[in-house]
RNA sequence: GCUGGCGUAGCUCAGUCGGUAGAGCUGCUGAUUUGUAAUCAGCCGGUCGGGGGUUCGAGUCCCUUCGCCAGCUCCA
């Protein structure tokens, strides 16, 4: 048979021959590299036997999909030394992630840490063994024959939901439900490490029984695996909960779960960020308004937040009337645009408000200010026609993109998410808002992936996602469209035929949460903010208390220039003062002496940067203002 | 909410087998007058998250409750 390769090759082998023989013939030394092969762009197994002509590619570690095989490998490597430890346990499934993998598994007893070593131990005898990793396909009630004699029901379960044909790996004693491919044999999988051990629902499902899950990762080298487990030990110094405490900008206590205590640095964070929000919303045509927290419950059964967002509202009742706290802005929006008569020249009507939102969550899912239980949204209601729509969204997009450019954040994920289950709005007004939202990204060129069912009970919607410093993925923004509150609470405008029509309201937010999104800002600066965000912009030193007078003065006058100074008194050596600073990360340390003093000038040192020489006061105070001005990201 | 883990001084953490709670940093006082990442000395600081129990005796064992952490579920 013909074999083409990737690099334009080919070759002649004869029939029934494996890829890994292919290799071996062809280039000897890549046999080591490679971990399985892609026929005609279908991957396999390297020891799939070939019948016919194709184009043959190999996978290595390098590439995504060889990744995956060799975790996925190391997943089933697992299972099989839990299997062989714990009498009695069930196989759940075991993919691979992105740059580690998991298997969950019901255990009779609970694992602990302990555990996880004498696992990783039995791991590395079966790969040391270098068991063959062989495939064999099965009709699928010779599977569920096969797995009911082993006991694994929950593999019995899967196999009943799939169609005909399935294959399985076996590995020694092990055998696994798996379409793979998988390695040659456990030998492959050289450095690996259990990383934690949890608990999750079988198939995600809150009613089903827990299985535990056992995270690990694995790499071809051990330069590798160390590097990742630094990588991972990095991520934890720049977690925003850890640095909100270190550089005092929030607090947390158990008198009020969920919702963080603002410190006065943390405050300056907020208050630069709001700053540059109303700036940008002032350009685009937005008018800011204030809504009450607290609002009759006439309101939200009106709105459809009664029936459809409950259980994650908070309720009052006084003088026997019943209140709800606001969930979301939107039914205030709605009333303060119908105390006004609107004609079709005044739209889109473009209504801002930075609303403080209440929303119960589960004890389970807080995190930090990621996850609370009460955050302010930046939060807008556009009132247009639909004709406006589209113009409206692209825009919307624009806005949304530039903001986050300034704020640093290059790497955002957009979904488009589509009519979920429990929803208000005939199937043709969905219809509709999600084709328009589709053309708009279409039109604003945007890649995007499609969240179906997930939208908003009121409308699809358009969101943005930024990672924190774990890999998580939390949403930010977001563009609602909705064409049901404006026909619940009969909002109007005067077309040019004279006639009332009814505007459509786009609901909108691009930081999301001011909370999430500083808490994302933290950790994607490492707390190294850019100057213009920076809670101390400088910090002057003064070398002995001789010159505590001229840094005092230049502190002041650095503050009526607009910015923020303080000057540090103690009575220490340079040494130590600077590595207060640095500690705390203020970006700019001035230290004067009697030279200083004498020229009025202060030594710059940049943090992280060091000693920049003298310079005038006047020189510095420019050079500042002018990065807070341009919103440097490097002064 | 669910599964598992963790709560000891303001912070970071020790505390053995159940036998009188410890260190460093911070803070305070004093000395020191310092030139680019930790000057020295002394002092203060604790209902061991809360409540209950077992015990002659509990930071340590048991129950319960609150909070936090990881994951699941759910969401900005």
């Amino acid at each position: 048979m013909n074999i083409k390769f990737k690099d334009g090759s080919q070759g002649q082998y004869s029939d029934g021959a494996t890829p890994f023989e292919i290799l071996k013939a062809k280039e000897p030394e890549a046999t080591k590299r490679a971990v399985a092969a892609r026929v005609n762009g279908q991957s396999v197994d390297l020891w799939r036997p070939l019948h016919a002509d194709a184009e043959l590619e190999f996978l290595t570690f390098d590439d995504s999909e060889g990744r995956d095989v060799y975790r996925h490998s190391s997943a089933h490597l697992m299972a099989q030394a839990v299997r062989e430890l714990y009498p009695g346990v069930q196989l759940g499934i075991g993919p691979a992630l992105e740059d580690s993998f998991y298997y969950d598994i019901l255990v009779p007893e609970f694992l602990t840490p302990e555990d996880l070593e004498k696992i990783e131990t039995r791991m590395g005898e079966i790969a040391k063994r270098k068991v063959p990793i062989q495939r064999r396909e099965l009709s699928r009630e010779e599977a569920i024959t096969l797995f009911q004699e082993r006991g694994e029901v929950l593999k019995v379960e899967l196999l009943q939901e799939m169609e005909e044909g399935v294959s399985v790996y076996q590995q020694g004693d092990f055998v696994d439900l798996c379409r793979g491919p998988h390695l040659p044999n456990t030998g492959y999988i050289k450095n690996f490490k259990l990383l934690s051990l949890a608990g999750a629902y079988w198939r995600g499902d809150e009613s089903r029984p827990m299985l535990q899950r056992i995270y690990g990762t694995s790499y071809p080298t051990a330069e590798q695996l160390e590097e990742h487990l630094r990588r991972h030990e990095e991520a934890k110094q720049r977690d925003h909960r850890r640095l909100g405490k270190n550089l005092d900008l929030f607090s947390f206590h158990p008198e009020a779960p969920g919702t963080p205590f603002w410190h006065p640095k943390g405050v300056i964070l907020v208050d630069q960020a709001v700053k540059y929000w109303r700036e940008m919303h002032t350009a685009h045509g937005y008018q800011e308004i204030r809504t009450p927290v607290v609002l009759s419950d006439v309101l939200w059964r009106q709105s459809g937040h009664y029936d459809h967002y409950r259980e994650n509202m908070y309720f009052s009742r006084v003088e026997d009337r019943d209140y709800a706290i606001k969930p979301m802005n939107c039914p205030s929006g709605l009333l303060v645009y119908k105390t006004y008569q609107f004609s079709y020249r005044d739209l889109p009507q473009r209504f801002a408000e930075l609303g403080l939102v209440h929303r119960f969550e589960k004890s389970g899912e807080l995190h930090g200010l990621i996850r609370v239980r009460a955050f302010t949204q930046d939060d807008a209601h556009i009132f247009c026609t639909p004709e406006q729509i589209e113009t409206e969204i692209v825009n919307l997009i624009g806005l949304v993109q530039e903001i986050y450019r300034t704020f640093g954040f290059t790497e955002v994920r957009v979904e488009l998410s589509t009519q979920p289950e429990n929803s208000i709005g005939s199937a043709e007004i969905w219809r509709r808002a999600e084709a328009a939202l589709e053309s708009a990204l279409k039109k604003a060129e945007l890649p995007h992936e499609l969240n179906p069912g997930e939208g908003a009970f009121y409308g699809p919607k358009i969101d943005f996602h930024i990672r924190d410093s774990l890999g998580r993925s939390w949403q930010c923004g977001t563009i609602q469209l909705d064409f049901s509150m404006p026909e619940r609470f009969e909002l109007e405008y005067i077309g040019a035929d004279g006639e009332r029509h009814r505007p459509v309201m786009i609901h909108r937010a691009i930081l999301g949460s001011l909370e999430r999104f500083i808490g994302l800002l933290i950790e994607h600066y490492a707390g190294d903010f850019p100057l213009w965000l920076a809670p101390v912009q400088a910090r002057i030193l003064p070398i002995t208390d001789k010159q505590h007078e001229y840094a005092i003065g230049v502190r002041d006058r650095m503050r009526k220039a607009g910015l923020r100074v303080e000057a540090d008194l103690r009575s220490e050596k340079m040494g130590y003062k600077i590595r207060q600073a640095e500690l705390e990360k203020v970006p700019v340390m001035l230290v004067v002496g009697g030279r200083e003093a004498e020229a009025d000038q202060v030594s710059m040192r940049l943090k992280g940067q060091g000693d920049q020489g003298a310079k005038p006061v006047n020189e510095v105070i420019t050079l500042m203002q002018n990065a807070v001005e341009r919103k440097q990201q490097q002064l």
